[in-house]
DNA sequence: TTGCTCCTCACGTCACGTGAGGTGGC
DNA sequence: TTGCTCCTCACGTCACGTGAGGTGGC
């Protein structure tokens, strides 16, 4: 059982929220110390939490969720009402993309400038079987960098690197937030797949791709124009955003890298963003 | 000059909005009646509102707002503001979609329960002129009824009337509310083009058709059941949903239809549902 | 006079977030 | 003992909505 801190970062949602949900009754902790009053959670709820999650964030109200989640989830009640959400949120996506019309149309013909010549190349992502570590981080500071260095540790005693690059998903798809939801990956050889911490990143159909040079703050910056320059496509956003390192400053505390791949200086550094597209 | 009340309707916003957005300085009426108190608005604020309100469903708060319509509209910190927009909106519908393909996967299969055989047909459909009235109205009595009756009658005086069924458009694209937003259309020959209520009734490039018989209360469920059955095929919601009446019932107070498209049992009715597509 | 619209002011709502003041565990 | 986590309780936030109690205009 998992005290409610470390429960909430494997929930990634707040201890206010699990306090709050267990006040109206929502998501109880499966045991309250009698001593202490501390929250207990198993990792067994999981599931359930992240079924409420996802019901909220399709705009259900908390009252909405105390019913669909009380009655058995496989009723058939359950099922309709998994239909009116589905109809709910094809709605809400319609009404936003008008609205985004509208916006064009307020904003006015967005000139030639945001359509320059950015040198996006659409390409094919395979499938990558790789370590990888999420954890919600400000955008701001180096805290990527500290969890490469622990998931490259991680690879280096699980013995099983792949010699491809890095690479990290933004599953927020957005850079602008103080706070980033991330996952950085390690690529790794098919055979470790089934370890702790392995999985197969997906891969991706339709990626608009551009590299760049030097800084990381450049990333947002550059992912803002790429999605200017799609305006007029009528493409979308169709997943996490990915970061892949090809050429990279690494610590090599307790593993150690191809030197191909590394550059002690910022300014040689060397990154893809890809964008996958519908 | 107008009152609170005409004016409201007119913006489709509600009387409480207007005097909340009057008391956190972000929309003003023109002139308070220094006697009554009485809020006075010019129609020519309306074009302001309507951005507020966009800005709004767009996700901005009130102080965003406040920011960017407090500076010139042509500045170029406007533009890029309003590009930030652009991402977060794109963001957010990216995100939205993949809800429901998380929600698909936690309903599980809908096996071919839903998939069953609709008759839905897709076609073009072509612009037309028509007098149109819009309302918002209770989604359950006959307030819709009203409303063709008061335009049939305007069309009458104009003496433009074209031999073609009328129709509806659904703006909110929602059946399922107390209220819905609604515009009734009178189809008219295009030289009325320019009569006051008179307007050029976009095209559809893709719209999923069906059409049905009887009680007009059957268009949510078939509605339901259309969306259901374009589930794998990744289509999305285009736009405002149409009834178009094809046969139906009419009071005729002021006016007389082609006999053709009357019916004087309900159960005549006939209806076809188009849902725009993209 | 009636019925409708308008006014202000205070409080409610929704889903949490913030912060004070205090305790438990290593 | 220190530093961290946890607790409760009260209040704050955001964009309005609700309702009371009263006035203006035809």
């Amino acid at each position: 059982l998992l005290r409610i801190g470390p429960f909430s970062q494997l929930a990634r949602v707040t201890i206010k929220t699990l306090r709050f949900y267990d006040g109206v009754g929502l998501f109880r902790p499966a045991r309250v110390d009698p001593q202490t009053g501390y929250r207990l959670y198993s990792p067994g709820q999981l599931p359930a939490l992240r079924r409420i999650r996802l019901l909220r964030e399709l705009g259900c109200s908390i009252a909405e969720i105390q019913v669909l989640t009380s009655t058995s989830p496989q009723s058939i009640e359950n099922r309709l009402q998994a239909a009116g959400l589905r109809r709910r949120l094809m709605v809400a996506v319609a009404l936003a993309e008008q609205r985004l019309r509208q916006l064009d149309a307020l904003v006015g013909p967005t000139e030639a400038v945001a359509h320059s010549s950015l040198p996006l190349i659409e390409r094919q992502i395979a499938p990558t079987p790789a370590f990888t570590l999420r954890d919600s981080v400000s955008s701001a500071g180096g805290d990527i960098h500290g969890m490469f260095e622990v998931a490259e540790q991680q690879v280096a005693l699980l013995g099983r690197r792949a010699p491809c690059s890095p690479f990290m998903l933004l599953h927020n798809m957005d850079y602008h937030r103080p706070r980033i939801d991330v996952e950085v990956c390690i690529p790794v050889q098919t055979e470790a797949l089934g370890s702790a911490g392995v999985r197969l990143v997906e891969p991706i159909a339709r990626a608009a791709c551009v590299e760049f040079t030097g800084e990381y703050s450049q990333a947002p910056a550059l992912f803002d124009a790429a999605l200017e320059s799609l305006e007029g496509t009528g493409a979308c956003l169709a997943g996490p955003i990915r970061e892949v390192y090809l050429r990279f400053g690494a610590d090599q505390r307790g593993y150690t890298l191809d030197p191909q791949c590394l550059a002690n200086d910022v300014r040689q550094y060397r990154t893809e963003l890809q964008i996958p597209l519908r």
